[in-house]
DNA sequence: CTGTTAGCGCCTTCAC
DNA sequence: GTGAAGGCGCTAACAG
């Protein structure tokens, strides 16, 4: 592998203007400057990118954490952080918090192998971000809260989303309205059902605890606590899974039993996943704007990588999408 | 930031020490170790992660690169690849090359800021792999064939794939089949429609060129293509989509033409994807062991990265599904 | 077991 | 406009 040096010999000039001349610097007669990259061309020369980062201690890079990489559900973020990213002439790099305190992310975050982080990742610490935050790295938490002056928040309004989501139920007739939710340390689940309780309360219809059915916002879960609402009998009006994911569940629950939606009962999730569009019958949902959530959590990321003073907190409002999992 | 010097300083020790007690070298006594970390965790210290790299040469990390981060195909080919990688202690970091020369995909194998890489993306050159690729950074390539001692190719095959898909509607008794191809740049595509072929010709059925419609893998292709095999008349028995999306694109068009799949024509796609089993009628079609191919491309950089011979050339074969888009 | 020291490859003052 | 030299933070001989 050629060096810097090599090329610097081979072209007869010092390293010094060789670095000149291949960064572009305004330094180097031309005819150096040609003179070097035709030795770097004949070197096949490529710089080693460790070296010069350690020496500029920038990276030009910023990394997505996320804490599967093969789940389907960030497609749209990504496409979001990704435009924006290479919109600035920055790269962008995925990494997974599989694996947690030993996992890529955790590394990249302690090492600082990246000029700024965006985190979507449950099994990293609120502390690591904490300690791992700073002026010159920035991270942007999409997932939770942290108080932390270079820490920023853009998250999703779960309230208004389960908010509205029941207030939909109701209006279309609804009183005895289920929650199966997600698992008890989501911040999100603990908003889309504080929602989905005001919603209630705001339209004089009574909360009993029996109407929350825990779930873990996997398929399997919506599946299994969906067969526990139709063991116990006396099913209620409608159901309002706190994400897409646990109604899929619900609904193959339901038509193993032959109960038909929305005929028998109504079904709203939360997310809006590509596959929401094609279950049977299509999936009334609450649509998440992910890509703005990604597009906005890089614009900020630079805004204080470029020392300028940004909001801590964002909350993107959410909308829904009827399909044909509610009865008219 | 803390650097190791002034963890030796506040330890009371030599760099060189310090450095060992981090790394967990036996060389210094318990005793020695305690003091070094405690200094460390007194000052926050975190190593530099570049100036690590750059003094090992290695970077205990791969790279897996995609033309496009957020498409939900790669879904399972990432879970092979993390699991194995995580497995042998390295690190993963998924990149993209959307942005071709100057995208960070390209900047990873060129600068070679990881120790070896798995790529699928048809816009990274042939040329760039090639001079990329040397024996401490093997290259392991899924969609195409490149001639080069430390470039691996990992396939599914999909000769063997177009053959079972097309057999499979000959032996439901359909002989006039349609293929809807994918981008005629594209190797998969190519193979898949040499299988088609032949499965034709072994099973004594005329291939005519007016049965091959040209599509380019993405949904709104295969509703196009469709909507002109149905103009033009006369319909074949059967269709076989190079790809499931086009498939389910497909599936649209003729739903909206009250044409009954499979009652009044057969459909199988390639691929399985996950929504293939949702869509109405869930789509007959073939799977590509996606996480077997990321599982083993990773295990070849391994081998080769431990200085191992390897076969150049894997061919992984599919599958057949049955669901509900053949006519018995 | 511990300390001294020489780079890894690059960038960047500082003289010339 | 060019070259010499120091150092980014870390590791790994080598000596003791």
């Amino acid at each position: 592998m050629a060096t810097i040096k090599d090329v610097a010999k081979r072209a007869g000039v010092a390293v010094s203007t060789a670095s000149y001349a291949l960064n572009g610097i305004q330094k180097v007669s031309p005819a150096t400057v040609e003179k070097v990259q035709k030795a770097a061309i004949e070197l096949n020369y490529q710089k080693n990118g460790f070296a010069s980062d350690l020496k500029r201690t920038k990276t030009n890079t910023i990394a997505l954490i996320l804490s599967d990489l093969s789940g389907p559900y960030y497609s749209e973020l990504i496409k979001g952080v990704q435009e924006v990213t290479s919109a600035n002439g920055y790269d962008l790099i995925a990494c997974s918090s599989i694996g947690g305190e030993l996992s890529t992310a955790t590394k990249f975050l302690k090492e600082k192998r990246v000029d700024g982080a965006i985190i979507l990742a449950h099994n990293i610490s609120d502390d690591l971000i904490k300690k791992s935050a700073r002026k010159d790295f920035p991270i942007v938490v999409l997932d939770r809260e942290i108080d932390s002056e270079f820490v920023l928040e853009v998250q999703v309004d779960n309230i208004q989303g389960g908010y509205v989501a029941t207030e939909h139920l109701i209006n279309k007739g609804h009183r005895n309205i289920a929650y199966v939710s997600g698992p008890y340390n989501s911040h999100d689940n603990e908003k889309r059902f504080h929602g989905y309780k005001s919603a209630m309360l705001d339209h004089g219809v009574s909360y009993q605890s029996r109407l929350k059915i825990s779930g873990d916002f996997t398929r399997e879960s919506g599946y299994r606590a969906t067969k526990m609402l139709i063991a116990q009998q006396n099913l209620p009006d409608a159901v309002f899974y706190a994400n897409d994911e646990m109604a899929i569940g619900g609904l193959q629950a339901f038509s193993e039993r032959n109960i038909r939606i929305p005929e028998d009962i109504s079904v709203v999730g939360f997310d809006d996943i590509q596959l929401s569009e094609y279950v049977a019958p299509p999936l009334t949902t609450i649509r998440q704007p992910k890509y703005e959530a990604g597009a906005l959590s890089v614009h900020l990321i630079f805004q204080l990588l470029a020392g300028e003073k940004a909001e801590r907190h964002y909350s993107l409002s959410t909308e829904l999408v009827e399909r044909k999992s509610v009865k008219n």
